[in-house]
DNA sequence: GGCTGGGCTTGACGGAGGTCAAGGCGGGCT
DNA sequence: AGCCCGCCTTGACCTCCGTCAAGCCCAGCC
């Protein structure tokens, strides 16, 4: 597969971690490739991605305070973002899931915001800013990508923010997180859940209990099959009627 | 005052109005004319703004799902951003003051995800985008706070997530709103609120009921003093501390 | 096997804040 | 002036969810 030839768009399969090859997971690949950009353009491209990890579960990326040059996007494995509040207790951002890119809330102070750590196996691709931001100079469609990537990032906390119920929020984070599985080529039934009962319930702003709860109310409703980590979407409709309060579409 | 001149950081006047006569309120001045770009540069900057408003109270500047052409610097007035949820009701985004950027979240979908409206007289400087994207890429300081503009707003809905009690939430938008004021030249300690308790409730995510009894509490400790939309911040320091669990700096 | 520990579940209880209802107040109108 | 209409306040009640406490279950380990 040569650099220059258009790739399917999100495939979700991971090359074989030759920096040489641009990441096919992440969401630059599209933005270069559709556009026709010569060689010499997508060779620059090439030299400030490397390919890092793996991060195992409890490895930190990056932690808040720490010096920004790079964002990264994710391969394979999934990200948590966090912050620890004024009494020490976890926030939770974020997860990211692998072609989801990590890193842009530091831009502004160029310094990481909060702290990533890998919750399983975790590969990145990362990107020198500085360079990419150099490049994009000499790449409308890359620094076009970079807006929207960025602007698309404003948006997205609309999941905690608004006075949702319990039962809404979760089903939000599972649709949203179905969605997204799908989008990159994975099931959008069955979901293996990477993170703990007490992420979940740090993101959503419930507690623990809750989430359990929740859960159990939404198995009894028939709309999931919770077992463990695994969990599969019985009736997606009826899910999506949920959570569209928090979603929106 | 000519536009290659060094302008003093975060000037609270605004211009008379003349577009050729680059916007001193806005966040763009800084990045452009403390890097030394010449007098032709500075032209085609000036020729993409123009100058709108006055819009009155009530006016709307855009709507959600209108087509998305420029990003907006707050000149005069307040705005507020909203969107209505699937059961109707209002869901404020936030306040936008004098010297903010409105848009900046339309970018990845070329289209306004909300609804913009003025609380009282605003007058604004609109910024073509495409042609703002085309310049950056010849002046990379402007490409920059672009780039930093975007991740900042990133970070902002930290104040809406987060599990506050409404003590937390009232402080905080307090003591932002007196920081922001303050940044533009304007009093920290008496503010002027251009909202109703129904947006404020709407924003912090609280009953209107909630904001008027959280407000005559905060009074009856004697950190501030309400009358009407006059508010006076008698304890700044008191007050910050309720905000600090949630701005966190 | 038995032990340990973390993650998860379940139940009982209480409190912060939402909801409902009523009344006050000030500004803009005729 | 007198009226009206939004905005704001205040009180009474109730509910959702957090907290506390206890116990379960599976994995890993000796």
């Amino acid at each position: 597969m040569s650099p220059t030839a258009r790739r399917p768009r999100h495939n979700p399969i991971a090359d074989d971690g030759d920096a040489l090859h641009f990441c096919s997971t992440c969401a630059f690949s599209d933005a270069c490739l559709s556009q026709g950009y010569d060689k010499s353009d997508l060779m620059d491209l090439h030299v400030l991605v490397e390919h890092v990890g793996p991060f195992h579960e409890g490895e930190h990326i990056f932690r808040e305070g720490d010096e920004f040059n790079a964002i990264a996007a994710v391969r394979a494995g999934t990200v948590k973002t966090y912050v620890l509040d004024a009494t020490g207790h976890e926030q939770v951002l974020g997860f990211h899931l692998p072609g989801e890119i990590i890193g842009l809330n530091a831009i502004s102070q160029s310094r990481y915001p909060c702290n990533a750590v890998a919750l399983d196996t975790v590969m990145l691709c990362r990107f020198s800013f500085p360079k990419m931001a150099l490049l994009a100079t000499r790449m409308p469609g890359l620094q076009a990508q970079l807006f929207r990537l960025l602007s698309q990032d404003i948006g997205k906390a609309a999941l905690l923010a608004g006075d949702y119920t319990a039962d809404q929020r979760m089903a939000a984070f599972l649709v949203a997180l179905s969605r997204r599985f799908a989008q990159r080529g994975f099931s959008a039934t069955r979901l293996h859940l990477t993170m703990t009962r007490t992420d979940i319930a740090n993101y959503l702003r419930l507690a623990p209990e809750t989430v359990s709860r929740v859960l159990r109310r939404l198995q009894e409703d028939g709309m999931v099959k919770v077992e463990r980590r695994e969990l599969e979407i019985l009736d997606p409709d009826r899910l999506e009627t949920l959570a569209m309060a928090v979603l929106r579409n």
